[in-house]
DNA sequence: ACCGGAGTGCTAATAATTTAGCATGCTAAT
DNA sequence: ATTAGCATGCTAAATTATTAGCACTCCGGT
């Protein structure tokens, strides 16, 4: 184990799988990996991960669940700036922009109101 | 190389300086490497990167220069779209939210009224 | 004509990751 | 009270990733 604040190829997708379910049992994780290794293989990134410090676990019942240690909110913004950045030269709008793109499909009316209402009380904020 | 799709860490670490500075040498990604290694390394790294095809070059006198294969755009999107996905439950309008947030400091008042726009033009267009 | 410097490709060693398998403990059902 | 099932931790082997170093080429200056 190299590194404690980077993650290996299979650490970070399970990393992404735990964030996506919330949290997750090996057995869940194993189920969404891409081309999946053993069970035990599962496990035992997962105890690497708990011990690196990305993720926590909680006894439930005979077995372990797995939580990213950091909250959820942190690790969202840390991952949104480095998108922001690494993608879209740093310009919100951009990224607003993309996604909007890609999120048409799913916008209802409401949506839409809550996203300007979002805009306009940064706006007043943020002066 | 295990596989042409998902990235090792060193090589997601020098993805992520050539999106960002749009192309870039051997030299400029050893640079913005944290814990660099050699010179060499990192031309072999590259050269695997082009060999999976994540990355072209071209000749720039006498050295080779990188950048993306992948349209700036798709890039853009798919790796949105996945963040979008993992931490925010596929929430575009969370997204915005969070955006928001960390973007205060830079948003000027054009910006504010640029993103309106957007979400006004992507509204009409949606139905 | 002969360096020195800066680029390239390639290769082989080293380091890290990823993996499977085994020993063990607990619980519930026969 | 055995057994089957499913969980754990640990370890060692196999696979991948990462790295440094060498051989070579090209160019510009002495």
């Amino acid at each position: 184990m190299r590194d404690d604040r980077t993650l290996s190829r299979r650490e970070q997708q399970i990393m992404d799988i735990v964030y996506e379910m919330k949290e997750a049992s090996a057995l869940q994780v194993l189920e969404r990996l891409p081309e999946p290794p053993s069970y035990s293989a599962v496990r035992a990134l997962l105890r690497v991960l708990e011990h690196k410090g990305h993720l926590v676990h909680r006894q439930d019942g005979p077995r372990y669940v797995y939580l990213p240690r950091l909250a959820k909110d942190k690790a969202r913004r840390s991952a949104l700036a480095h998108l922001k950045r690494t993608f879209f030269d740093g310009s919100a709008a951009d990224v607003v922009a993309a996604l909007l793109d890609i999120s048409e499909d799913d916008l209802s009316e409401d949506d839409y109101r809550r996203l300007t209402e979002l805009i306009e009380k940064a706006r007043k904020e943020g002066r």
